[in-house]
DNA sequence: CTCCAGGCGTTCC
DNA sequence: GGAACGCATGGA
């Protein structure tokens, strides 16, 4: 049986005219917006709140209902649905996960289920390659943090619900503000690295499009020549920011979930298409539920 | 106080 | 080619 889209329509929730996409299946908003893959959405009393592509949107899950505010039905068809990855066949894609990693694999499996109700996000690329620059030897809330204060700070202002807004702020205006300023955001040590990646890009030396062409491994090799940016960076940033889904940072941190269960270590290699999104589903198995059974001791 | 957080560059062997 | 170390900052 194959996937079928959710259709858009328009509708109201307490006068406050709004997107409903029905039906939807294989997507957990909070999960999507939690789970460490994009920096710039809180939930608030059950609402999702955030900026990305420039544009305010609020996000409501309701069982299989999905309600966005801020948005059309245009719109939604032209940004938010890529974007969300609701064009993409979640339950196949799951299916190949387990496949190409075994069913009997019980991490994968369990990782896969814990997970369940993620996707990848198709971001905007500068914002998250600066973004992930940002996230080396930091924790997700100071990541939010110092990506929200740069954005109020650099990024350029529109009013959204009655409020101000900022887009992530442009190279130009990243190279333009200078390492002094972004020191006063408490980037540390991170500063000169994002300062050289908007230098790279606003010069042409760094062709943020041109990776779009390119392979994994040479997207990799590419995005690599910015200081301050290795294989996880290069990694986060193909997968979150490219939706290049064979993204697979296994060397440098996810090797620690599987140990715990394969001291001997598992075959790594030829794991498909998907290994990307694997192992943000290993993420969050530990993030959702290795962590939290480690805090009830 | 120390240790850690979605790492990376440098130095040294 | 890989191990050790420093790096800014803030919370636990």
């Amino acid at each position: 049986m194959s996937y079928v889209k959710p259709k858009p329509e328009q509708t109201t929730i307490n006068g406050e005219k709004c997107v409903v996409l029905k039906h939807i299946t294989d997507f957990s908003a909070s999960r999507v917006f939690d789970c460490g893959q994009c920096f710039r959405f809180n939930e608030k009393d059950g609402v999702i709140d955030g900026v990305a592509m420039g544009k305010r949107i609020k996000i409501k899950q309701d069982g299989d209902n999905l309600y966005l505010s801020g948005t059309t039905v245009a719109e939604y068809n032209e940004i938010w649905e890529k974007y969300l990855g609701l064009d993409e066949d979640y339950g196949a894609i799951n299916a190949d996960v387990c496949e190409k990693f075994g069913v009997y694999n019980s991490v994968i499996f369990d990782a896969v289920k814990a997970a369940s109700g993620i996707r990848i996000l198709r971001q905007d690329k500068w914002e998250t390659l600066c973004s992930f620059i940002i996230s080396q030897n930091n924790n997700i809330p100071r990541i939010k943090k110092i990506v929200s204060d740069m954005s109020r700070a650099l990024g350029e202002e529109f009013e959204s619900f009655g409020e101000e807004c900022y887009a992530f702020p442009t190279p130009d205006a990243i190279l333009a503000a200078g390492i002094p300023a972004l020191n006063e955001l408490k980037m540390g040590f991170r500063s000169k690295y994002v300062t050289d990646a908007a230098a790279r890009v606003v010069d042409g030396r760094v062709d943020l499009d041109a990776v779009d062409n390119m392979t994994f491994e040479e997207g990799e090799e590419y995005l690599m020549q910015i200081c301050g940016v290795g294989k996880k960076v290069a990694d986060c940033t193909l997968l979150f920011g490219y939706h290049k889904t064979e993204a697979f940072p296994v060397d440098v941190w996810i090797r620690r979930v599987l140990e715990k269960y394969y001291p001997d270590g598992i075959d790594m290699t030829n794991l498909g298409k998907y290994a990307g999104i694997a192992q943000q589903y290993l993420f969050c198995y530990e993030r959702y539920i290795i962590s939290e059974s480690e805090n009830e001791k």
